[in-house]
Order: C-alpha cells, then sequence, then structure tokens
DNA sequence: GCTTGATCTAAAGTGCACTTGAGATTGTAG
DNA sequence: CTACAATCTCAAGTGCACTTTAGATCAAGC
C-alpha cells in the first residue's frame, strides 16, 4: 500500500487544485487537452502532472489561445509524454512571440487612433485605422490571436 | 424631387458602404446601436451620417469592446443625437484609455512569462502568471476589456 | 450494509455577435 | 401592370468554452 492515493487525484481533486471547474476537467479531456486513466471501475484518475497540465492551459487562455491552439501545442510534444521542462520553455516562447505580435498590433492601432483623434477626420472610409486589407481587426470580432497567425 | 436617394440609405446600400452584413445592421439596431426611419411604408431607411456610425462600431470591436460597450458610449451622448466630431474624439479617447491598459497589461504579462521561462519554475501554484488576485486573465476566457474596467 | 457525497454519461442550455431560413411584403425597372 | 430584386419579421442555427440538468452509478465512512 505504497501510493495510491498520494500519486493519483480524482477529477474533484484535480478540480480543486487548478480552481477549474469538473465540468471543465471532463470537457477538455473530451477535446484531448489531458488525459485520465479511468481503472477497472469506472471513475477519471488524474495524475499529479496534470495539475501543471490544466495550469499551463489556463495561462495560455488568458493569453488569448484557444481550445485547439493548445491542443495543437500539446500535439507537438512526442507522443503525449507529460511535457518536460524544455518542453515548457519551448512553449512558452511560442506563447512570447504571439504576445509580441499582440503587442504591436496594439501600439500600431493605438498610434493610428491617435492620429485619428488628432486630425480628426471622422470619414473612416479613409481612416488608417479600419482599413481593409490592414492587420488589426482581422480576425472576425474581438481580439484573438492564435498559433496559426504567425508567419 | 430634390432630395430622396440622395439624402438616405435603404439598408442594403449602408451595407455596401460600411462592409457590414445587412442582418449585421438589424440586429445592431435591435440593439439600440443605429437608429432607422421608418417612414409611411415599411423599409428601413439611414441617415448619411450612420455609415460613420457603424464604421466607428466596427473600430471599437476591433478594439475589443462589445455591442454592449459600445451602446453605453453612445448613449452617453445627449439624447441619440448624431455624434459630432467632439463627440467622437471623446469616445475615441476613451478608447485610447482602454487600449493603453491593455497593452500594460500584455506588457505586464509578457514580462512575466519571460521571467517564467528563465527560472522554470514550472510550479505554476506559486507562478506569478496565473495567480488569482492577479491583474490578466480576470474577466472569463480570452482577453477582453471593456469599460467597466477603468477605475 | 447502508447512506451520503462524488462521479458518471448524454443532452441541452448559456452568452456573444451574428447568420440562415422560411415565408410574406415592398419597391422599382421595364 | 407585372416581374423580380430587395426588404421585411420571426425563429432557429453557429461557434467557442463551458455549465447545467437529469438520472444512474460508484466509493467511502460509519
Amino acid at each position: 500500500m505504497a501510493l495510491k492515493h498520494s500519486d493519483v487525484l480524482t477529477i474533484g481533486e484535480l478540480a480543486a487544485r487548478t480552481g477549474v471547474a469538473v465540468s471543465a476537467l471532463r470537457y477538455y479531456e473530451e477535446r484531448g487537452l489531458v488525459r485520465s486513466l479511468r481503472p477497472a471501475g469506472r471513475h477519471r484518475r488524474f495524475l499529479r502532472s496534470d495539475i501543471r497540465r490544466v495550469s499551463f492551459i489556463k495561462i495560455a487562455q488568458s493569453l488569448g489561445l484557444t481550445i485547439e491552439d493548445v491542443a495543437r501545442a500539446f500535439a507537438a510534444l512526442p507522443e503525449g509524454r507529460t511535457p518536460t521542462a524544455s518542453d515548457w520553455r519551448a512553449i512558452s516562447a511560442d506563447i512570447r512571440a504571439v504576445l509580441d505580435r499582440r503587442i504591436a498590433e496594439l501600439e500600431n492601432m493605438r498610434g493610428k487612433l491617435n492620429n485619428c483623434i488628432g486630425c480628426g477626420c471622422l470619414s473612416l472610409k479613409r481612416c488608417a485605422l479600419y482599413n481593409p486589407g490592414d492587420q488589426a481587426g482581422k480576425t472576425g470580432s474581438g481580439p484573438r490571436f492564435v498559433f496559426e497567425d504567425h508567419p
């Protein structure tokens, strides 16, 4: 009886440790973001390392990545293994790149907005702010930046 | 027959001039973002100035404001009048403030991410990046910044 | 052994910003 | 006047990321 409750977590425990709802965890599993053991019986058992995995999902999301983006990032790791420190570093670096692009975009936008306020052109047909072919606001409504966005 | 087709626009014309779908325009009206004349007959007629109004909605959205945010901004103008140049300037200034805050937030986040990559702590429980009580990622999933956010 | 709480599945609901579809009406060119 | 396009209303559907609900099953403490 060496390790039984100490190594694995119930879904409720994982929820408690990550602050993510039980229903959300099930949803993540359904979408392939986490995996659970289903021993003889029926209930899910998670590994301790899934705490990190789930936390990472939330971080990535707070940076604007979608579930799909995260799934892709995870899928890039060899054979669904629990990510190592250097895996995390690689993914984090990707996210930073996305972040850099997003910041640049917003700064660009702010510059244009300042111009716009200054000139008061208001025509908006020729206004730099909302011009087709421009960078910002491309991906539909609301800010959204995804992995696919980078060059 | 001085001015008939020149002063007002059909919904199709407004859609063509703004690049916004007819259905979206009807939705905006329903949500109170634009108003239309409904003369004796039944079809909507829009004012030329609504082109600016709609363009502004799209700009605001591309900056991350919701329909509700825009509605609030418009509602702040005296008695639903067609916004003047200085109205636009005031609203634009508000948006810029939101933009500033958002950029600061992202930069903050980037700094933390850099630290995180550097230190490789990976614990994420104590990681600054995803810490309850912290600024970023508060408003649910995905980046979203609204008027209500400011102090 | 039994009760109680945790967990299970599957389906439906939520909120945002629209789009799509169905079926009726209007407006305009010829 | 008549086609035919544009517009109308109202209801339902879409996509994302979940949550909620319902009814059943499992696990654990007493």
